[in-house]
RNA sequence: GGUCCUGUGGCCGAGUGGUUAGGCUCAGCUCUGCAAAAGCUGCUACUCCAGUUCGAACCUGGACGGGACCUCCA
């Protein structure tokens, strides 16, 4: 098999993936920040993510997997106003911080699995590791390159890239970005206009805060990415990931705190997914154009025609490359479900498919080719095309146009679990079990009296049964080896 | 303003120098008692202009359009 390509932001090409210390590789993803429900396009990224993760676990690579939460040290805009995101929204509830953070975690742990998606080896929370990530400031402070202010410490950016490239995961001059920033208000702490905050000294009345060295307060929000990728995976790992929207800021901040701290490179390949987009635009908590996986999946929502499975939404989002910006729209998922659903009905097809002696199909090329696309940085626009001529392949089969062989059956069986059910995700929609077997009788009943019917001619009636199942919900399949149905 | 990405058929969306992407839609055909399902075929796609090349959707230059980041965001 071909090796593994992933396009890496740091040198900006596809790179061969080489674990540091195979078969074990060490994966970080920036997870949520739980203040409020999470979005489709915050779950687009986190599919991306559990798709790379699911291809690597099917290579056979032993894989730490952490993603955190975020539940701490989020300001919104001026960081004067004293408290951050979760201590606002718990203010506005009139709850504690922390209940915010445990009812948002709790709700995207259920979206997550809805989506299918693996949870992740560890999920570490933000609060949980105050005092890494303040042994980890004192280690820069250590460095001479961060500085206390009335409470706050602050990164100095502008002496940090003396010595290292700060603009390296954007491909940029610390002059450029320099022209780019706002200019320095009279009142501000900071020495230079890049510098951020590592932690942030508390007012008498903020919520969330902690005793530090440097008085009373809590972590910036970069700290807390870099104090427990360090901690879990170590000084250098793998892969980090996260949305694009991250890449400027707080992944940059990310690389600068560790090498200020012990001179490494802390990450060999930064994976950055693409934005899911509303009628062209980002899709985004603060532009307020954001669904929820919940109003996507019941359909009420004013955009919405009508909802959608969970299961049909990440075949949505499969089916474009992680790297391209990808448009919502009601169209395109109606497209992508009733694909999704042609993909799921073939593999009933196949449990049900008769081998013959000789073969008429390559079903080996196809397996390669697959393999193929998805080690080509996980191109799942490809490999699902692929499988659509699965689809195809299975389905002449099963009208005796083609043959196949029971190996051949074997392969194709294979192909599925692997491709389809592995490292895709997806799976076909589980009823309850109980019913279904029910229903597979009552069904076998039904059709055998239609059958009845259309053997004596009567159509009238064999017509009727059809329709109103039809109208029932139940979609009637004739072919030359009897009826089928699906729902 | 700066940095970068992008412009593909009715819709979504791969491809990045010569060979079918794929899905959905629509039309025709095959099968069928009829329909559906399934299979086949078609709707002759690459924003525009100039250049490089035997050959360009793909490379280069320019124009126009869309978007992202530079400030919290996956």
């Amino acid at each position: 098999m071909q090796a593994l390509f992933l396009y890496n932001t740091l040198s900006r090409k596809k790179e061969e993936f080489k674990a540091i210390n195979p078969p074990f590789v060490g994966m970080y993803v920036c997870g949520p920040t739980v203040y409020s429900d999470v979005h489709l396009g915050n779950c687009r990224t986190f599919i991306s993510f559990d798709l790379l993760y699911r291809y690597l676990l099917h290579l056979g690579y032993k894989v730490r997997y952490v993603r955190n939460i975020t539940d701490a040290g989020h300001l919104e805009g001026d960081r004067d106003e004293g408290d951050d995101k979760f201590a606002k929204k718990a203010k506005l509830e009139q709850v504690e911080p922390m209940e915010i953070v445990q009812k948002y975690t709790l709700g995207f742990h259920d979206v997550m699995r809805e989506f299918n998606a693996l949870p992740p080896s560890i999920e570490p929370t933000a609060t949980g590791h105050i005092c890494e990530q303040i042994e980890m400031i004192k280690e820069i402070i250590n460095q001479g390159l961060a500085y206390e202010k009335n409470g706050t410490v602050y990164f100095d950016v502008e002496k940090y890239s003396k010595e290292f490239n700060y603009g390296q995961l954007t491909n940029r001059k610390l002059e450029e970005l320099l022209e780019g920033t706002r200019e320095l208000s009279g009142q501000d702490e900071k020495h230079g206009r890049l510098d951020f905050a590592l932690w942030i000294s508390a007012k008498p009345e903020t919520l969330m805060r902690w005793p530090s060295p440097w008085g009373w307060g809590f972590p910036g929000w970069h700290i807390e990415c870099s104090a427990m990728s360090r901690k879990y995976l170590g000084d250098t790992f793998d892969i980090h990931g996260g949305g694009m929207d991250l890449q400027a800021t707080h992944h940059a901040n990310e690389i600068a705190q560790s090498q200020a701290c012990y001179h490494k490179t802390p990450v060999n390949y930064w994976i950055h997914t693409n934005m899911l987009t509303v009628n062209g635009t980002r899709m985004s908590k603060s532009a307020g154009n954001g669904f929820l996986p919940e109003e996507l999946f019941t359909g009420n929502h004013p955009l919405l025609e009508k909802g959608y499975k969970p299961l049909a939404v990440r075949f949505f989002m499969l089916q474009t490359h992680y790297r391209s910006t990808l448009d919502f729209s009601n169209e395109a998922l109606q497209a992508s479900e009733k694909g999704f659903e042609r993909l799921m009905e073939s593999y009933k097809t196949l449990q049900t498919l008769q081998a013959s002696s000789s073969s008429s199909e390559n079903i080996a090329e196809l397996q390669k080719n697959c393999y193929q696309a998805m080690n080509d940085d996980l191109n799942t626009s490809v490999l699902i095309a692929h499988l659509f001529d699965t689809v195809r392949i299975i389905n002449s089969a099963n009208d005796k146009k083609t043959q196949l062989t029971s190996s051949d059956i074997t392969l194709l069986k294979k192909i599925y679990d692997d491709f389809i059910f592995d490292v895709l995700g997806l799976k076909p929609e589980k009823g309850n079990e109980k019913l279904d077997s029910v229903l597979e009788k009552v069904m076998r009943m039904v059709l055998e009296m239609r059958a009845n019917a259309k053997t004596t001619k009567n159509f009238q009636l064999s017509d009727e049964i059809r329709d109103k199942l039809l109208a029932a919900g139940i979609q009637i399949k004739d072919g030359k080896e009897g009826s089928a149905w699906k729902i």
